[in-house]
DNA sequence: AAAAATACGTACTGGTCGGTATCTTTTGTG
DNA sequence: CACAAAAGATACCGACCAGTACGTATTTTT
């Protein structure tokens, strides 16, 4: 392995990550992304097998420097509550294209069959969700939270997508609001509540 | 037109449901579509101009027809929070084919460009966001809810997806468990709530 | 029942793209 | 500096598929 093509590689990665976000999967070539990468084609296969080699490893990248970030603040001190929120500012302040590459499972998870498709699920699972996981079990055992964690932790990771919406962008100022209504949602209906008198339904004869 | 047609056209939409949601775009051939109809391909393009027509057709005519199970839904009497328990257990009785039609637009919205993109969004919407925001804002009218009605839309249907999962098939014993725990997390999230003795940060010097 | 129009089938084309074979260039090593 | 090994470029192949041309069959219309 000479010197240079580590940095080849590097550069195929990221042509391959910005190409794959802006088109789907068939409709990027190898020849693009090489061109786009500053190589032929013939470069890009010395180094990877096939195409899906190339978007398995783009995308098994991509996802492990997210899941570093994300392992940071879960890891990070204080409150469930706190450390939800630092979690999703540090994914929210990521730029809009590199939040964008944890959609990128879903969008084309149905191009692979089964070997490679659920190393991907796991990629990315072990990225984000686990990572709220993390949290969002700790909020359990200190009585915060109730509920089955890996749901809770989907749940938390579900509402945050929203907040990538073009729509969510316009509502709120700045992302603390947005980061607020989140955790209002999610807390507020996962937390543990003292019932002030007789919330819910009572069976009347 | 002859009479034929018709059938043949809801033949062909039928068969293209099914197919677009067993592969990814691409990956669907016109000659598929067609044998698995029981005609040529010949027939097919006799009905639609091109493959993004096909799928157009196809993806409205299923969308409209979720829409109007859920419009019956979202004008039905009761509660807010009854009459989202109502269209939340329309969806859920979908059977798993007819509800992965509603996943179809975010896997394949960047297949087009933008005078097809936003009319597939647009029927999207109006089939199921829209007509949750018919009930969330009867719920914001009524002081059950508070927020921007849309986003709460978008963010209850969020957590409605998560129940397609096949992790959270297996958590719930049931439907209406699911239910439960959409209701739960929607509701006491966004409803309104007597303050129970300060409960927010209160900025300390 | 002839004519006109619509529905459908068959066969083909033009272009694209993944992948490969092979040749040239660059780089590390003794 | 020689020379092997890796990196990269070029040219090409085979397969596939959207779309078309044109023929035949089946309805409707008159």
């Amino acid at each position: 392995m000479h010197s240079k093509s580590l940095a080849t590689i590097a550069k195929l990665l990221f042509s391959a990550e910005a190409l794959f976000l802006s088109k789907n999967y068939a409709d990027v070539t190898m020849t693009e992304i090489a061109a786009n990468a500053g190589v032929t084609k013939g470069a890009a296969y010395h180094h990877f097998a096939n195409k899906e080699a190339l978007y398995i490893a783009m995308l098994e990248s991509a996802l492990q420097e997210k899941k570093e970030l994300f392992q940071k603040a879960a890891e990070s001190s204080g409150t469930c509550r706190e450390r939800l929120t630092r979690l999703t500012r540090v994914f929210l302040e990521l730029g809009r294209e590199k939040r964008d590459v944890m959609k990128l499972v879903r969008r084309d998870i149905n191009n692979f069959k089964d070997p490679v498709r659920s190393q991907l699920v796991r990629a990315y699972q072990s990225a984000l969700p686990e990572q709220i996981q993390v949290i969002v079990t700790d909020g359990i055992r200190d009585g915060l939270l109730t509920g089955d964690p890996r749901l809770l932790s989907w749940t938390y990771a579900a509402i945050v997508e929203v907040m990538l919406t073009g729509y969510a962008e316009r509502v709120f100022e700045n992302q603390d609001a947005m980061l607020e209504f989140v955790t209002r949602i999610f807390f507020n209906g996962a937390g543990i509540k003292h019932l002030p008198r007789g919330t819910r339904k009572r069976v009347t004869a």
